[in-house]
DNA sequence: TAGTAATTGAAACTCTTTTTCATTTACGAG
DNA sequence: CTCGTAAATGAAAAAGAGTTTCAATTACTA
């Protein structure tokens, strides 16, 4: 199920919140984007068609989506800010380039079993869980080489 | 093996870099502590004892420790900031309390075999990953259900 | 269509981290 | 031991991300 700007606009007014231009072009954004974008990005590309909406809209619309787990967070692995990202498909995790930023979803981690263990061996209850890989994709290993090269 | 601020230090002037009083300070902070520290924790904690470091050479120590991977760092699940943290014992993950803050460190990751795929996948050549676990622990899972009794 | 509670935007603020630059200092060569 | 130098320091200012406040506006319900 693809989750359309349209269809999350619905789930927001069923749940008994307004739906605003902003929070529409929010939304667009997002929903048009085929890569992570971090708040400051979201931001721009808003203003870009509605110079008029403040960041502060775009952070409490952002907020809002998260708490309806219609978008979900990145952490970059070096100075782990937060980052914001484009449709949500359920559980998933990310593998990330360090050299351009590109990121790819997987879904398969085999964590159950040793979310299990932890729980026993530690008393936690455990709720969630962030598994992130970070390397360098193909086009970064070639440009690489090629400067290596030079 | 266990590092002592001592051992670090050594580490550091065998590196080519000096060994300051400043640089001791932040060391001990870390060494003696059993817990994970952030960079305003670490500094407040220098400060008792020596008032007169700035908070940029707690910084400027830290980015240096985490260049020999002789600290690591550390995510929290809502913000996201970054958290530097105590002992290092190589290869890691944790457990973390999004209750009260505790972290559980933890060796165990059968990642090997998931690290695999995704590279022949996609094509990326993995360096590393980040696992988190959130969850509560005992304590404060005791805590809510009095909470909720009352 | 009117009333109202939710939403908005600007500005100011907080908090963390980085940069700049003049001053100081650790430490190796002599 | 002491001198010279490159490295390290601290203060202040800047950068950056995100939050709070509050008066004005607006989406939606009745």
């Amino acid at each position: 199920m693809k989750l359309t700007a349209r269809k999350i606009a619905g789930i927001l007014r069923r749940a008994g919140y307004k739906v605003t231009p902003q929070r529409r072009a929010v939304l667009q954004v997002i929903a048009r984007s085929n890569d992570h974008l971090s708040p400051a990005e979201i931001f721009q590309r808003v203003q870009q068609e509605h110079p008029c909406i403040g960041r502060v809209t775009v952070y409490r619309t952002l907020e809002l989506l998260a708490e309806f787990d219609l978008v979900c967070t990145f952490h970059t692995e070096d100075n782990q800010r937060s980052y914001l990202m484009r449709r949500p498909v359920g559980h998933h995790h990310h593998l990330v380039c360090s050299g351009c930023g590109k990121v790819v979803d997987f879904t398969a981690c085999n964590l159950d079993q040793l979310q299990c263990d932890l729980a026993h061996q530690t008393g936690f209850s455990i709720d969630s869980h962030i598994l992130e890989f970070y390397g360098h994709c193909r086009d970064c290993q070639i440009s690489e080489k090629n400067k290596e090269n030079q």
